[in-house]
Formats: structure tokens, C-alpha cells, sequence
DNA sequence: CGGCATCCTTTCCGATACTG
DNA sequence: CAGTATCGGAAAGGATGCCG
């Protein structure tokens, strides 16, 4: 049996294709990149800061986008019951996983 | 000053988001995760091949998104001037060099 | 065989206004 | 402060027809 850390999936083109697109559907969205990155240091960031880092962004959009990755499990939103209103958002430990992942993409893009 | 295959681009959060992004936009297009992985086993495909291994695309489609990776470096056509016509596509070294990196992904999502 | 041109639908996103 | 609601334009993508 031996089935452990080494163990992988057995892909066909299909499948492995399939799995890298949902991989980029979590990623995809003007802004997604953006926000990430600025949350992979490992900083816990205010809605009103995600605004002022990324001034282009709408308000319409930075909602959104960080619902989207709320629910896709990458980003972890705290809320603090005060007046006024205070939340804050953090990359879960999946999230902060995916650092070393788009590090490969980049190496490859400077590859070239 | 020893300034090798260590020496890495300097990032900041923008400049690592914009990119990444780069690099997701030369993967985005509906089709062509697809198209990548029936050609990362160093097979050559012909445009009728890819046409029977995808039955879901569109000519329109097959042919746009093939467009785009051979503008991008990623594939190389190669026409063979015959009656009736015949046009080939493999991957580049540096499309060949994604697949690594897109198995990173892959470990990422197996990981969630 | 290997496309391109056209039309049409769907999805994405920016701008703006409003709210607990 | 941290959102939601609505509108409209732009862009991606599917269906179909034609061509060297």
C-alpha cells in the first residue's frame, strides 16, 4: 500500500485540464491577484485598506471578488459587532498555500 | 557579482499580481487548458486531431485559441504546403516548461 | 482540410446611488 | 465603515455559413 505523501491523482489530459481550470476560476476576476497579494505577507487587512491599496478598484467589485474568494475557501472574513462596523479579511492556510504555486508561474514567465 | 540562477526579480504586491496575471491570461480562453494537456505528452496534433480530441469546441474557437498560444510562444504551427492542406502544432520548450508549473496548481487543489 | 466572417447571446465589469 | 442595488457598455464565446 505505501499510499502516502507521494501518492497522486492519476490525471488524463481531460482531467488534469479540468482541475487547472478550477484551479484559475479561483483565481480569475479583475482583482482577485491583487487582493491576494496583498494579503500573502500574512497581513489581516480592513475592507477600507483593501480600498486604499487598490484605489481603482469599485466598491461593487472589491465586494465581490472577496465574497468569491471567501467562499472559495481562499480568504477568511472576521466580523467585529461594533458601531461603526470593523471587518477584516486573512488568507486561510490554503490560501497562503497557494504563494509557492503562482511563485512557479512566475519563474516560468521570467523563464522566458 | 554572482548575479545567477538564484537572482530573482524583485516583487511587490502589484508587479507579482500584474504578472501572475500575465501568465493566467496566457492559460484563459475556455479551450486552451485543454488544448495544452493534448500536447504535453510532446505529441504533434493536427487541427483535425484536436478537433476529434475536443469534440465540444467550436472550429471558430479551436482555431482562435490556437491563434493566441502560437502568438504567445506557447505552441508552434507548421504548415505543410499539400493538397489537401496539412498544419501541426506542438508545444514550444517554454510551453513544455509550463507543465511543472501547472502542476503546482494541481498539488494546491489536491492539497485543499 | 483548415480555416475566416458574421451574427447573436451571455458574462463581466465600471459607474452611480443608496443603506444599516 | 462596510457594504447592497441597479443600469449599461464591453468583451468573451457559441452557431452558422462560406472559402482556398
Amino acid at each position: 500500500m505505501a499510499d502516502d505523501a507521494v501518492s497522486r491523482k492519476h490525471h488524463t489530459p481531460e482531467s488534469a485540464a479540468h482541475d487547472v481550470e478550477a484551479a484559475v476560476r479561483l483565481l480569475d476576476g479583475r482583482w482577485k491577484l491583487l487582493i491576494l497579494f496583498h494579503l500573502f505577507d500574512g497581513r489581516v487587512q480592513r475592507y477600507s485598506d483593501l480600498e486604499k491599496l487598490i484605489p481603482a478598484i469599485s466598491q461593487k467589485m472589491l465586494a465581490q471578488q472577496l465574497r468569491q474568494l471567501e467562499a472559495d475557501g481562499l480568504v477568511a472574513r472576521t466580523v467585529y459587532p461594533e458601531v461603526p462596523p470593523k471587518v477584516e479579511y486573512r488568507l486561510t492556510d490554503w490560501g497562503q498555500a497557494l504563494c509557492p504555486a503562482l511563485d512557479g508561474l512566475l519563474l516560468w514567465l521570467e523563464r522566458k
